[in-house]
DNA sequence: TCCATCTACAACCATTTGGTTGTACGTTAA
DNA sequence: TTAACGTACAACCAAATGGTTGTAGATGGA
């Protein structure tokens, strides 16, 4: 997960996975599209091959480089996960607010710091 | 964008969002969930928040720290921009070989998203 | 063969990152 | 007021990042 968001951290990184979504290319015929030497898009593929969002393919001495696309999915995935239990914590707030006036709900977040009336939704 | 792909790409700060998905948490409490010092804990959520994923409001001495799933949002539809371009990719692909016998690998590279011939051999 | 191309990798450098400690300041409670 | 709590911020440090240049190994074509 560091890796595959490390590895999106980049301009010049998701520029890369835009191009090899549409098509193969090598690292040569990438490095071209950059103003940096081929050896930096050479370790910027290698930073995206070792997140697993693309990998290499060799045709005679070319390295075609590919985006895949699970690994893309993968952190959508992710974020999905935390809208969701956002959501989620949307839902019992407005439950809450709705019908019940002051039971709390199993949900504990921490262990320690228990204080489990954590201010939900209360401006002050 | 790099900003956020970058806050995301630390297991202690997915986790500090994680945490504040399911309701405000003072710096204090944060920090107490974690084995490095509440500077350090400061830090990553200033990472946070100048990425825009999480939101901070004062209650008296306290800091309470509360991700935003706006934010959250937009990494996802990002990434989700990068799948569609893939799936609009294969489409293309599967049509032509659907409809074209074999054309030899005439496999010229050239600008890419006009040649129609992308990577004859996609699986092999 | 010889040469140009493509790739791999090491060494190096400046900057950033993630962590620490220490100090200072505002707020709450005794 | 004084003490404890929560925060902010600076200074510092080791390690990682993003970039460079240089060298060397394969591969393809004349």
């Amino acid at each position: 997960m560091d890796r595959l968001f490390h590895a999106l951290a980049d301009t010049t990184r998701r520029d890369i996975l835009r191009r090899c979504v549409r098509g193969e290319l090598s690292v040569s015929r990438l490095a071209e599209a950059y103003p940096m030497s081929f050896a930096a898009v050479q370790k910027h593929v290698t930073v995206l091959e070792r997140a697993g969002l693309v990998t290499k393919r060799r045709r005679g001495r070319e390295q075609l480089v590919r985006t895949d696309p699970d690994a893309v999915d993968g952190a959508r995935r992710a974020l999905d996960e935390l809208e969701t239990a956002w959501r989620a914590r949307v839902d019992r707030m407005s439950g809450l607010l709705a019908d019940d006036p002051g039971t709390g709900p199993g949900t504990d977040p921490g262990a320690g710091p228990g204080t489990r009336e954590t201010t939900e939704g209360q401006d002050r």
